[in-house]
DNA sequence: GATCGAACCGACAGCAGTGTCGGTTATCGC
DNA sequence: GCGATAACCGACACTGCTGTCGGTTCGATC
């Protein structure tokens, strides 16, 4: 019997606290605030459901194991959530929207083609290293079968494509592409994939050091792009 | 009460009929085998076991809907396979062989290494275009946090990188990387998850010709390939 | 300090899946 | 034809998970 359930079983502490989750007036030094406001325990199970549902999946994730990172029981979920499907969408909404506004910056940045293909680049690896959480997440292909998700799933891919398709028009025009034609989608998913493959592989390499991987991969994607079009002159 | 229970439920014959499912001599149209010998009812087994793991998962499929694929009740499916996980690896251990096998002899084929880029690049789709539940299998990422079934599946994953960095070092040592560096794995990698990328995205863009990706993937390919080293002169 | 909302908990019902076991019957060798 | 091997089945015990419910106690407000 571990007698008192020990106020927070020290959660590693997602960063300074959530948003209101103390009372900044009275300094007076409450350790550990038991019961939390509502908006910040939900913050504190998206967070975990977050590193859950990335490293099971959907499927093998438990509501049980992500109440336990949140520090509270399984009927609290359900009084955030309605279901567990709800939670995960939710879940993978808001990683999504982070990606694309993370990326979205770095492809429509100033500077010559070839520096913004660079950041593109770096912009990716900067996002797969801060989350590797939600790189899986988002980019794994974990649908069970489950036709819902699976839709969600591609509904999103379809968006980041698009999306990427349309920051990067000028650039695929001027490698002979009609901007909007289904060449250009499948160079931009090969674009994309080849990235993540690079990036999954770096998640198990750790120690290999980015610049390696950016040099490389910008250096290949460089010169594929420009090559497919070899009869314009490579002047900026 | 469904009374017989229908000799099979017509499991779309994977090909003709198993090995030796039917005996050649007795000419007599048994129209069903019933009761299969071992060995065939095995193979039926892994054939329903490949459709319904790459379809769900590891975790999500469930030996109950595999038995019921196969035309067979569970028990059946113990008799030939300790656990479920037994059943998973066996199947999993033989689509990357045959992956391995079918890509080795495009890569490491006659001609130009720019047709054998092509070639390389055909392979891939061929085997894509044949085999789309294994190709799920063997490079969706499903690993359900399962210590085991993730190392085992990087294994898989090392050993295709190595082959493939093998087949291919004669062309990456001429690109001007050393063939065994980290380097060169960090190019294959990009390689071979590019054009994975592009599988996935064709699997849910059936109407799109094979030339197309074909074309765009082995030009982007090659081009980058080829520009990594610029000093070299682009005698063949 | 009394009151009230809501954050929180433990327990329950129901379901789906795995692996096991004893019994049944098709099919092959003699 | 007859017996033995093994392919096959139905049922069972057990486990883990989801979603629900009634009750409890913290903490803010008046």
């Amino acid at each position: 019997m571990s007698a008192l359930p020990s106020p927070e079983p020290a959660p590693d502490a997602t960063e300074a606290d959530a948003s209101e989750a103390e009372t900044p007036g009275s300094a007076a030094r409450k350790p550990v605030r038991r019961r939390m406001s509502g908006p910040a325990r939900r913050r504190r199970i998206e967070d975990a459901a977050l590193a859950v549902f990335s490293a099971k999946g959907y499927g093998a994730a438990s509501m049980g194991e992500i109440a336990e990172a949140a520090g509270v029981t399984r009927s609290v979920l359900y009084e955030h959530f309605a279901t567990k499907r709800v939670l995960f969408l939710t879940v993978l909404g808001t990683q999504n929207a982070a990606l694309v506004a993370h990326m979205g910056t770095a492809i429509t940045g100033r500077g010559g083609r070839r520096t913004r293909m660079r950041a593109t680049v770096a912009a990716y690896f900067d996002f797969a290293e801060a989350n590797p959480t939600a790189r899986r997440l988002l980019f794994d292909q974990t649908d069970e079968g489950d036709p819902e998700l699976s839709a969600v799933r591609w509904g999103i891919r379809q968006t980041r494509t698009r999306a990427v398709m349309a920051m990067m028009a000028h650039d695929t025009e001027r490698a002979g592409l009609d901007p909007r034609s289904s060449d250009a989608e499948v160079l931009i998913e090969l674009l994309i994939s080849s990235l993540d493959g690079v990036a999954q592989w770096w998640a198990h390499h750790p120690d290999t050091p980015r610049a390696t991987l950016e040099t490389m991969a910008a250096g290949v994607l460089w010169s594929g792009l420009e090559g497919l079009n070899p009869r314009r002159d490579p002047a900026e």
